[in-house]
Formats: C-alpha cells, sequence, structure tokens
DNA sequence: CCATAATCGGAGTATATAGTCCGAATTAAA
DNA sequence: TTTAATTCGGACTATATACTCCGATTATGG
C-alpha cells in the first residue's frame, strides 16, 4: 500500500477521469480499455467510476459499445472535486501528526509550519481542472 | 482511518518522541502515562516505541520504575528521522496521483506543482528538531 | 528476598480498504 | 431478432494495518 494523500480508489478515480478527458473524442470509453492503458482492475475502476456517476462527474452508458463519458465541460471539473468526493476533506482538516485536539487554540508544534503547505495542496487541486490535459483537438491531423 | 500523510503507528510514534521530550527532565516514562495523556492504546505506543528503541531513537528499561527515555540529543533528532524510520521515504518519492511511471521523464498532469509542496513538506520536518518543545529548563522554577 | 511494576516478544484479533466474482439488465450492432 | 458487449448491484474474498492479549523477563524498592 502505501499512498501519498489520497485512497487508492481516491487515485484510481483521478487517473480515471484524467484518461477519459484525454480520450473524449472517442466518445464512450469502457471499463476494460481504462483498466488494460491504465494498468489496474477492471472490476475495480469499474466500480470506482460508477460511484462517481452518482455525483454527475461522468456519465455511463450500458450496452454494446457502452462505456463512461466526462458529464460535464471539464473546464468546470477540478481534480479537488473529484478529491472531495471520493476522500472528504479531512486531509485538509486533520492535523498532520494525528492529533485530535490540535486547532488555532491548541496547536500541534508543526501546525503552523503545515498550514501553508496543505493550503498549497489544496490550491493544486482547485487549480487544476481535467480540461488541461485533453488534447487540443485538431491538432494531431 | 484516513491520516493525512503518515501511518497512524508513525503519527503515535511522532506523539510520543514529543511526548518524550517535553517530559525528558522526569526520567523514565512509562507506557502507561504517554498512553493516558495522549489518549490513545497503551499496548500499541508501547510497541511502537519498541521498534524505535533498536534504532537508537529512545531507550527503555524495564522493571519496577522502568519507562522510556530519549536516547540521544533531541538537537540531533528531527521528526524527519521518526517518520523514515516508520514509514520509509515513498511518501516523498511517489506520485501523488499513484502514477507508477510518473517521473521527470513522464510526468503526471501535477508533478512539476507537487514537487515543491513534496519538498516544502520534507524541509518543515527535517527542519523541525523534537528540542525545540522541550520546556525551558527551569523557566518554571 | 519478595512483591510489584515495567518492557519484551510472539501470537492473536478487528477493521477498513482493496480487489474479485457473478448474474442481471441493458443496448448496439450484426 | 439474436448475439455480443457493456454497466450495475450485491455479495464475497484478500490484504494491510491497527490494535489486543498474555506470559516471560527484568529490575526497583520496600
Amino acid at each position: 500500500m502505501m499512498t501519498v494523500l489520497f485512497s487508492r480508489k481516491c487515485e484510481y478515480a483521478l487517473q480515471g477521469i484524467l484518461y477519459l478527458a484525454e480520450n473524449q473524442f472517442k466518445g464512450n470509453i469502457s471499463a476494460e480499455q481504462i483498466a488494460t492503458d491504465l494498468d489496474i482492475s477492471r472490476d475495480f475502476i469499474s466500480k470506482t467510476l460508477q460511484s462517481l456517476v452518482k455525483d454527475d462527474i461522468i456519465q455511463s452508458h450500458r450496452g454494446k459499445s457502452g462505456g463512461f463519458t466526462l458529464a460535464k465541460d471539464p473546464d468546470s471539473m477540478s481534480l479537488l472535486d473529484i478529491v472531495l468526493i471520493i476522500d472528504g476533506n479531512s486531509v485538509f482538516e486533520s492535523c498532520v501528526l494525528g492529533l485530535p485536539t490540535c486547532g488555532a487554540d491548541s496547536p500541534c508544534p508543526v501546525h503552523d509550519k503545515w498550514g501553508p503547505i496543505r493550503e498549497a495542496s489544496r490550491k493544486m487541486l482547485e487549480n487544476t481542472t481535467v480540461a488541461q490535459f485533453q488534447p487540443i483537438t485538431g491538432s494531431e491531423y
């Protein structure tokens, strides 16, 4: 195991969303194809993407030549949106040393130093939209 | 569950070490006392501290009025030292999106943005020594 | 010397997360 | 209209981590 900031499920969700953005012009993308190209489990990425369908982040289409597509304008979809849906915002709220009482009034030894780093992480995810990673349409023809 | 950067075990180790530094002048501190004051499991913090004894971070003393003490000058002990012993350095090396191929040659979408944040985290831990949190000796008498 | 209080070591249990499997529903294409 | 390819839902298994328990060992202090 050992992820950095997010759960595996969240990492896969982010990878999957970015993959969908990159391949947006191809229409429906099956879990099979995503799994193959990202080299992860088909059933697991499938389940993970299904959970994002409920939140209108992606659309799913059953049946032959079905698959997943982005549900919204990728410009309006930040990586933070996905993180908050899957992992919640505890990573941006909890004490990095795990002290339950840590806060402005009773700060842990690294509370003040961690604050700006956490904010930078948050802003990075907030300012990074899925659209930034689409291929420029037509550039390759 | 849901920690921020480190495993629970690592969080407890950091909390325990800082507690030992704060109470350094009291001599041996039992796992029982640490657990009570930090409100965590005695057996678990005990095991965690035991694993740090091997690495000469802390000393243990069996028998009546035994317990744990810091093994080194707290000035020469950074939080990073403890993190590396318990969790290793994968948190400072791995891709934040979990992409195994991510690197300078094949960067993930947030690779360049994450680098400085990761370095800041690392430096924060490296520059924070356990000694900074000892009470100033004599100041309270 | 004895009772007590502590770590140590090993083994075990609990829980959350990760990942699998299968059958049903659905849909497009042949 | 049939077949094949797909998501969907639920239940299941696997694994890593968190946490507990107990008996042995050790040492202090009365």
